[in-house]
DNA sequence: GTCATAATAT
DNA sequence: GATATTATGA
């Protein structure tokens, strides 16, 4: 590595003398006509090699097609289909380009979310010769930090620099994938347009079409490309889908572990029992779970980030009900985003009209209410915990996930670790009880191998819970106590009939 | 396509 | 440093 030294450095220089400014690859971004007609006269004249395109999807289609190698983007802020901010976002994030702003708008800010979009230069229009110029600047300078940055590790042979602005890319160990893509950017000496690979944030709106496409597939006869065809997202890879999958059915049999009892006949009861389920909650099996909140964390299909991404007030609200010896029903609704709502009120309007489910509930929130030895107990742990003891301990019950790093084998934990979440449940529940939990603690009751994951596993399209009325949330969510109904909304997404409504 | 595990992020 | 998430390779 630190064996580098001048060869390399007198190539990198070679090659910046040989290449640049001239012959300098620009792609220009402008759907003023008249601009770019301009732009390009310019661009010539200072003897780069220029491409014109009227809007920025072409462009971007163009970089990813990479089928022509360009040096730089210079692109308007200002268009109709998709601004130049976007477009420089969507560059930052998929390749190593310097993006270079034009605007007749020199205001502070505009240039400054230029620059923070990560822009190397933002330029007035109408743009000057001298201007254009140095342009080849930005080109080079980012290159020499490649370099650099290449010097600093062995044997990386790859044109891929640092991690983009909103993305980063593992650069490290690659093998065989490696070689292809080295071999790819050895027919130009430009491997500016080659793709990062992108580490893939499972945002909401992406797990939702993820499950939406398993809706639809049928969770036993999903397949990643399948997915992949229905998802018909730009950018995801049928790895990508597959590491997702792989993550999902973990979370499944974690919460849903076939090793406990009979598993067809676990199956079949609980098919039944999602039927009678679907007839009298037909709402609200789907509108349990997701909050729309855009991230999940840290447990993506629990829902354990809902309550971790409620505001302080919120999360107020929820203690506020719990202490007061309130019904689960009341500390779930800050669960939902219609919570807002209720953020001023004493009591958001509770309907517990639906059967074998508040029945179950009620059962288990009388039992729980009126202080049992075993709640009671709980609840004076849980008041240690409130009293600054972190429930932590307590919360790796939730939130434990098979794989530590990788090594465990996810399959053997199962069983046991599921067993031990089932029977945590309860103290999840009295924990959440009696304490002013922070966000963090309170984020482990919701994970509860029963209907919380089934809430956690059903986080399907926000809309539909926005709309949702808070009491069929609650109703909804109410369900978790039981184990039975556990099953059956685990059995949503088992099921073959489980199919999305909407 | 699936799984184990490495790499990376939090 | 522990754990979660995602990528990768077999």
């Amino acid at each position: 590595m630190a064996a580098m030294g001048g060869n390399q450095r007198q190539m990198m220089e070679d090659a910046a003398e040989d290449k640049f400014p001239e012959g300098l690859r620009v792609l220009a971004v402008d759907n003023d006509r008249v601009c770019l007609k301009v732009l390009e006269v310019l661009l010539r004249h200072c003897k780069y090699q220029p491409t014109m395109v009227m809007d920025a999807k072409t462009a971007l289609k163009m970089l990813r097609a990479g089928k022509e190698q360009f040096d730089l983007v210079l692109t308007d802020v200002r268009m109709p289909d998709m601004d130049g901010f976007k477009l420089l976002e969507l560059i930052g994030l998929e390749m190593d380009l310097p993006v270079i702003m034009l605007s007749v708008d020199c205001d502070k800010k505009a240039v400054m979310k230029g620059i923070n979009h990560g822009a190397c230069d933002y330029l007035m229009k109408p743009v000057h010769t001298n201007e254009l110029k140095n342009i080849w600047q930005h080109v080079e300078s980012r290159r020499r930090s490649q370099a650099i940055s290449h010097m600093g590790r062995d044997n990386d042979d790859d044109q891929r620099v640092h991690p983009g602005t909103l993305a980063k890319n593992k650069d490290s160990k690659r093998k065989s994938n490696e070689k292809d893509s080295s071999n790819e950017n050895k027919e130009s000496t430009h491997a500016s347009t080659t793709h990062k690979n992108t580490r893939v944030k499972w945002t909401t709106d992406l797990h939702n079409k993820f499950l939406e496409a398993i809706n639809q597939i049928g969770l036993d006869k999903v397949a990643p490309n399948k997915i992949l065809e229905l998802m018909n997202v730009d950018c995801l890879t049928r790895h990508n889908i597959a590491s997702h999958l792989q993550k999902y059915r973990l979370y499944l049999n974690r919460v849903k572990p076939n090793s406990l009892g009979d598993a067809s006949e676990r199956q079949n009861s609980s098919m039944d029992n999602q039927r009678n389920f679907m007839h009298n909650h037909e709402h609200e099996r789907w509108h349990v779970s997701s909050c729309g909140i855009p991230s999940w964390s840290p447990n993506y299909f629990g829902a354990t980030s809902q309550l971790g991404q409620l505001t302080d007030s919120q999360s107020s609200l929820c203690m506020g009900s719990l202490i007061h010896g309130g019904r689960m029903s009341r500390y779930l609704v800050p669960h939902t985003p219609d919570v807002r709502r209720f953020a001023g009120s004493e009591d958001p309007p509770i309907s517990l009209d639906n059967g074998i489910l508040d029945d179950i509930m009620l059962d288990e929130f009388s039992t729980y209410s009126s202080g049992t030895s075993y709640v009671d107990s709980m609840r004076g742990k849980l008041m240690e915990t409130s009293k600054g003891k972190s429930p932590s301990n307590l919360r790796s019950y939730f939130t434990n996930t098979p794989s530590g790093r990788g090594s465990s084998a996810p399959t053997n934990d199962i069983g046991s670790t599921s067993k031990t979440e089932t029977n945590m449940v309860n103290s999840g529940r009295t924990i959440s009880t009696g304490s002013n939990l922070q966000t963090d603690s309170f984020v482990t009751l919701t994970p509860m191998p029963g209907g919380g994951d089934a809430a956690g596993i059903l986080p399907v399209q926000e809309s539909m819970v926005n709309q949702q009325e808070p009491s069929d949330l609650l109703n909804g969510i109410n369900a978790f106590p039981s184990d039975d109904i556990t099953n059956l909304l685990n059995n949503d997404f088992i099921g073959e009939d489980a199919v999305m409504d909407g």
